[in-house]
DNA sequence: TCGTGTGAAAATATTCACAGCC
DNA sequence: GGCTGTGAATATTTTCACACGA
């Protein structure tokens, strides 16, 4: 499908909606549900129903009037929106515990994430494998990521060596960075970074939860 | 610090924004960096000054006009604004690979949240220990929860017991969950959910590479 | 003088309401 | 008849610009 952008900007907020949208509709699909309308979709991602009806208009007309949306159709659709109807490639920096984890997630995989490639620096974990992929030192990322068209790194060393993770990475000719350090790190604007941070939402309950308790009281 | 709330409603922007602000002054705090200011420390947020000023304004005022903030006391400050300066224990169901990662994630620790359970319903998993955590049955949740003091709950399962999961947590009187699982749950609206899915940040990655890639051109 | 704290202005995002189409 | 797609109205968030205080 031929996707077209109706608009010059998309929200940022767009883009996070319409990943989860994917998500449900992927269960939805799962439960083999053919047919879906903008309000029980809405309802299910805890948004308005205008709201899911807006962000598919940024990318095209995805419905039928009066009937609603082909679940497996939109899937398809949004995935292309997004640009994740191929397979994306990766390399990983950090394999400690987190990094070990995404190595063998499977959701990754059966969304078209692959991790092909993976780095440490520590002489223990060199050479052994984590699930198939050898652990090589930093100094092969260039070579490997050139060998293997990996566009994407992902970040999961301590976050001492983050920013340096990141500096080979850039230097590699990757094209965007997932970041799952405690530390922020900085990149050229030819490489797009994006930030995981669990403490987002961990403080999001815990702002949330003292709030509920003191106004109820 | 006794925080009193400026404003009804704190958007939820904020909220996360604070929480990058304390990953950044963490940073800081480590580097020996006593004062910063807030066009500095929002160059390092990628966000505007004066939206770092407004933010912390919802709060109170934490500055020195003609200085800047002293970093360990708006660390400080903002680990209060979010409830963060106290322990806050969690129980995890779901011993996989992300799972364990996360029991074993000494960022969580060291920030304050504390898993201390961990339960899953795979007989080779149960009685068996992960980083001195030993893996109980599910029907063990309601006892432990009441013991422990536990007040989160972290969904790490297949998507499939996902939501079983989240209703047993809100039955054990839990008070929030942070849903890693790949899917969308549904809870009481006592029981705050948040929910963590990579691929917010990973279509933001391939959306932003493909559009800067046809823009380029 | 310098940088915070904050109303006012601008920009952005969300929701409404209904025309248009199946 | 029912639900999408969308311009117009609303609400929210961000940015500006400057008064204020160290």
């Amino acid at each position: 499908m031929a996707i077209s952008l109706k608009s010059e900007h998309i929200p940022r907020a767009t883009i996070e909606r319409l990943a989860t949208y994917l998500q449900v509709l992927d269960t939805m699909r799962k439960d083999g549900l053919e047919v879906i309308s903008s309000e029980p979709l809405a309802k299910a991602c805890e948004v308005n129903a205008s709201q899911v009806r807006k962000d598919l208009a940024y990318f095209g007309e995805f419905g039928v009037r009066g009937v609603g949306y082909y679940v497996d159709f939109l899937y398809e659709a949004i995935k292309d929106c997004l640009h994740a109807n191929r397979e994306w490639r990766a390399a990983l920096i950090g394999a400690g515990n987190l990094g070990k984890a995404l190595l063998n997630h499977q959701e990754f995989r059966r969304r078209g994430l692959n991790i092909i490639a993976a780095f440490d620096s520590d002489p223990d974990k060199i050479g052994s494998s984590v699930y198939d992929i050898e652990i090589l030192p930093p100094e092969k990322l260039g070579e490997k990521v050139a060998e293997l068209g990996i566009e994407l790194g992902i970040i999961t060393t301590p976050p001492e060596f983050a920013q340096s993770a990141a500096d080979m990475l850039c230097e590699s000719g990757i094209r965007g960075i997932l970041n799952f350090s405690a530390t922020r790190i900085l990149t050229p604007k030819s490489v797009i970074t994006e930030h995981v941070n669990f403490f987002h939402q961990i403080y999001s309950l815990t702002f949330g939860i003292t709030l509920a308790e003191n106004t109820r009281a």
